[in-house]
DNA sequence: ACGACGTTAGACCGGCCTGTCTAAATAGGC
DNA sequence: GCCTATTTAGACAGGCCGGTCTAACGTCGT
């Protein structure tokens, strides 16, 4: 057995991190495996020995593109104990997302958008859409809300408005738009909620 | 010279109802030129007879596209004469439109997915976006706001953020999601600019 | 009835794609 | 030093793709 770490990183770990880069930036299909082995700096084999075919690198990548994300998000809210500064935190990671020179928007949304319904590419995308709601409701059932599930709702809207505009205005701003939105409805949740109370009692 | 009204539609017609049909619902890279003339039942000549070649296919599928979808925004903006009511029935254009059972996400933001940065994909991309910032601007305009390009910019998220969701969670009911959000940031425009006033005075 | 326009069917080319296979070299564990 | 796991280079097959070309057929204006 081989283990895990080596002076040189195994062919499987440089094909996914091919995969990352090229599929990332120039979407699936676009990109085919000679170029990703080309850029991995790997032979044909190694690929069809480290997994069965594209497919499953493809749902690799897809995979380690969600981790990476889930990880980053989740630090960013950590760092965070107020329920509602911990709900604000995630459009500013997405704001550090956007400042990156190399985004080119969400790959989830990007693989959807070039894959068949029942593709490898979709099951990774319900997965990850999985993921973002209960993210939000769990952030949105921590807040002194009316509804949280509505209020998830609503934060998911902006989470994905922040970043199809970004992707496709090259607007790193949107993130600050998305959070100034969403300062705004927690606002008047909370405003809501308060009314509603005093008119209980 | 053949007269443009005829018993049976045009070869060029029939091709770009095809590739309207095919392109969105599949991508533009997943689908061969050999399915667009299959699926318009017609000759592989009358392809290149009507288009100089793949590309201008694409380009006017999605300059078709763009068209449409700006007729029947305009035709639900003008319904009304209230600039608020201007401003909310995009939402609700935008809900018919997730209706249909055929809703895929927007043309543009799939074609850019897939697309190189200096396509035809991506130049068409940057004039539909120009359309629709355009739009939400002259409607943030009419409104009494603070700000109309910061308003305009949120309401653009929100339009993005609709489609996005609705995409991505098969969820139609996000136009009502977003419509929900753009009366609350309205209000609270209206009123700022109100105490604003009132502080001036 | 002629001629331009539009259309047809299909053969054909070069290129790229995924995937298979072979035969040999390089590791690392024991 | 042996054995297995990993990796290499490249030839190869079969399929799809965009695009060209030909030869012929309809249709319609004049």
């Amino acid at each position: 057995m081989t283990k895990p770490e080596q002076r040189r990183r195994t062919a499987k770990q440089r094909l996914l991190q091919a995969a990352d880069d090229l599929f990332y930036s120039e979407g699936i299909h676009t990109v085919g495996i000679d170029r990703v082995i080309a850029h991995a700096g790997v032979a044909k084999g190694s690929l069809y020995y480290s997994f069965t075919g594209k497919d499953e690198l493809v749902h690799e990548y897809l995979i380690h593109r969600h981790g990476k994300w889930a990880e980053r998000v989740t630090a960013g809210i950590e760092a965070h104990t107020d329920p509602r500064a911990r709900i604000l935190a995630v459009y500013d990671v997405l704001g550090t997302l956007f400042a990156q020179p190399d985004y080119r928007g969400c790959a989830f949304m990007n693989a959807t958008a070039e894959a068949a319904p029942d593709s490898v590419e979709a099951q990774a995308a319900t997965t990850f859409r999985a993921w973002v709601h209960n993210l939000f409701l769990d952030l949105a059932s921590d807040v002194d809300a009316g509804d949280p599930k509505q209020l998830a709702e609503t934060l998911v809207l902006l989470y994905d408005g922040a970043v199809a505009t970004a992707q496709m205005d090259r607007a790193p701003e949107a993130a600050r738009t998305a959070r100034r939105t969403a300062e705004l409805i927690l606002d008047n949740a909370d405003l809501r909620h308060i009314e509603a109370e005093a008119q209980a009692l």
